[in-house]
DNA sequence: AATATGACCATAC
DNA sequence: TGTATGGCCATAT
């Protein structure tokens, strides 16, 4: 019997969306990392702006770029949302972290 | 199969 | 500190 098929790239980063926690925000690198692609924050961004965008179950709002940054296109509306969820968002589009310990309290 | 594009990343200047 | 350049990966044509 066949190895088992790793999922279509598109897949998995969707997968890895999901998990991503309310309130938390991860970068295009990491998803892709977590994905089983290290170096494909190309093809994750790639795949987030195939979404329905608004009508999508999967928090893309929550990727943002590896400095803290988020997507020109999308900016507005992705700022919007990360507030609506407790994620400070400066004017600049610049997203402050969440820092946690293993605590898992917040910093 | 090769070229072009993109919601990126890291480094250099 | 901000801008420019090269590299990487996944689709579309």
């Amino acid at each position: 019997m066949a190895a088992k098929k790793p999922l279509p790239f598109s897949d998995s980063v969707m997968k890895q969306v999901r998990s991503i926690p309310r309130g938390e925000v991860r970068s295009y690198a990491q998803v892709a990392i977590y994905a089983g692609r290290p170096g494909a924050a190309r093809g994750v961004g790639r795949e987030l702006k195939h979404l329905p965008g608004q009508a999508t179950q999967v928090p893309w709002w929550r990727v943002i770029r590896s400095d803290g940054t988020l997507a020109p296109p999308v900016a507005h509306e992705q700022a919007k949302r990360l507030r609506a969820e407790g994620v400070t968002v400066d004017e600049r589009g610049q997203v402050f972290r969440v820092v946690v310990k293993k605590d898992g309290k917040a910093l």
